[in-house]
DNA sequence: TTGTATGCGTTATCAC
DNA sequence: GTGATAACGCATACAA
């Protein structure tokens, strides 16, 4: 059992994991300047520095995170949210991330929201307790709740993937909806007249997708509802195969091209194409989104709509760091820059007091159709 | 400018983060009390709980994680370093280890290594200074100054994916090499006698995979090298035709069969069997690894080895979580039960003194064949 | 360039 | 069942 009181500090501790005092100690030094060498400060002696380096590898000293989070208030902590871990997509917009994040040492905590701005809301919350320095989240349906707390935070938030209509705060993403109007635009001018949809999850952005192809089609009179089936359970390849026959069946064969919200739903629909002895792209033509590796290699390979999702992480974390390093010069002028995003009027805790959002950053990371031989 | 000295606590704060105190104040109680009421502790009135809830969620107080990390040492944060966010193997593996931890309340904090064990060194630095709860970790090639400071943690570390040798702690995974030989046996039981192989990346499972699949060719004599093609680089499916190509041009038609070291590689090779009009499963066979959805879906259908990612994950999580759960009540009697992973002579901070470990746990989630018309 | 005093927000420990 | 006090390990502000 520990002793109650101990006057012999370096010596006696609650747990034995090593501090800045023992370095201090090792290097005949004082714990700020331990510090000060840990966090690289230009004001110390090399021969301090490395003094206390030396001492540091030693002893294997880490520094306590938590420590010096609660004393400087900045953490070095990104939060990012994601609806989904099995969704693909995500990987890549991950990379994005990491590729600025790491070598800023900047580190991430990764949520899973399972598409529900409910679950999203907890996880913000949790978030928000680790005092992080940014949050990336994904697309533009937050809980009210959510969004207050987030337009009240004092971090920097990119919303992703979508272009959203009121953003918390910046947004980099592209149009869902003009994505589905050029996907609909495209298979008209290929001629194909009776052009179904078929769509599983159906999150915002899959539903915005949907919304644009539809508004191209009632444009020139040729929507027709027995020609959309969705699915609210997850997407895979046997769910595309599934509701191709659906879709057949449903339309009865009336239908000579379809829009599948993603590749792997494109993918089964091709290969069902096939066991029903469907010619592609002659006599139907299928176009899948995201453009994955396994499109081009499909067979027929598939068409398919090219989005930026590495450059997407990779600038919404560009764009919190910008940020972060022009906030964190002046200290005291802040009220009249642009480098805070919201003033609050007091700090009566009341958190939706917001007077304003100063930024509103987007960027359009734009989309790619790609023609290839499953459409003519 | 902050005031210097402020006594009149509850107003006057630096940044204007609500506390403990905020919400004590408010409810007109203390703040232990509050902090009892947030972490669910049994012993408060439940008029005193209700009274103290309601402050909680008219302020929207957030406990802030640093300051009771610092103070309790649990931080309620799972590390997890894995080798690569690209591949889709591990997205089953964080599904599996979330499901877990979120309903439990851990939090997970995500490294990529880029299957390099010095990138993973120092993740695991920064970690550590994140004091974690527990540590997952992709195989067993860590460096020695990893697996040391591993050794000398005090919290519960999983290796996953693979059965390594001498772990650091806990271990769940299956033999790569077992699955290599299983491959090549079944290969030959199928009459392919000239059987290759294609890899790419050559991580150490990948090479255990391939050590396992030649020391069963070789002890039938059917081992040739020329029909061995790696390289470095990432997986893909371009990869996979590339290779194949290679494979092709290196053997001279010399060649019934290839292993790809997994089903990327394998739905390459397919397509270039294809365009190269060669007959699959009947004059040459491709079996491949991990058995993605693709896999069932591809022309014709690819045999591949099925692993249980998703438990690894899942079952990694909860060994964890046990070992917490058992460590948590007897804070005492610690030195000699098993709920703690190592014991230290002293904690004069020389982290090699280990004396022992004390647990070796082993879970096999195995892996399976799955036989499909790629093969005969 | 380096050191001293103080506080960050929470929990542990022990009184009451 | 509830409260006072002292850590937890580090960084800020300022003094030297």
């Amino acid at each position: 059992m520990p002793s109650k009181k101990s006057h012999t500090i370096a010596t006696l501790r609650s747990g034995n994991r090593l501090t800045l005092k023992d370095v201090a100690v090792k290097a005949g030094v004082s714990p700020i300047t331990v510090s000060r060498v840990v966090n690289h400060y230009a004001g110390v002696r090399s021969e301090v520095r490395e003094k206390v380096e030396a001492a540091i590898n030693e002893l294997g000293y880490i520094p306590n995170r938590s420590a010096s989070i609660l004393a400087s208030s900045r953490s070095k902590l990104i939060g990012v949210l994601i609806p989904s871990l099995s969704n693909v997509v995500f990987n890549d917009v991950l990379r994005g991330i990491y590729s600025i994040a790491v070598p800023a040492n900047y580190q991430i905590l990764l949520a899973d929201t399972h598409y529900s701005p409910m679950e999203e809301e907890r996880s913000i919350r949790t978030l928000l307790g680790q005092s992080p320095d940014g949050l990336i989240i994904t697309g533009g349906e937050q809980t009210d709740t959510a969004k207050t707390m987030l337009k009240a935070s004092t971090f920097p938030v990119v919303q992703i993937m979508d272009h959203v209509k009121d953003p918390i705060d910046m947004n980099i993403g592209f149009s869902h909806f003009q994505a589905g109007v050029a996907v609909a635009k495209s298979l008209l001018e290929k001629s194909y007249c009776k052009i179904g949809f078929i769509g599983a999850r159906m999150d915002p952005r899959t539903c915005n997708r949907l919304a644009g192809f539809k508004s191209v089609l009632s444009a020139v009179d040729r929507l027709d509802h027995k020609r959309i089936i969705t699915n609210p359970q997850p997407s895979s390849v046997a769910m595309g195969a599934m509701l191709f026959r659906e879709l057949m069946a449903a339309t009865d064969g009336e239908c000579d091209a379809v829009f599948c919200c993603n590749d792997d739903l494109a993918l089964g629909a091709l290969h069902e194409c096939k066991k029903m002895h469907i010619s592609v792209p002659d006599k139907f033509g299928v176009c899948g989104f995201n453009d994955i590796e396994m499109a081009a290699y499909a067979e027929p390979s598939l068409s398919s709509v090219k989005v930026n999702r590495y450059e997407m992480g990779r600038q919404a974390m560009e764009l919190i760091l910008e940020r972060l390093q022009t906030s964190g010069n002046e200290s005291d002028t802040v009220s009249n820059t642009v480098s805070k995003k919201a003033i609050r009027t007091n700090n009566t805790a009341t958190p939706t007091q917001i007077i304003k959002s100063v930024t509103d950053t987007y960027i359009d990371t734009g989309f790619e159709l790609i023609n290839r031989k499953s459409t003519r």
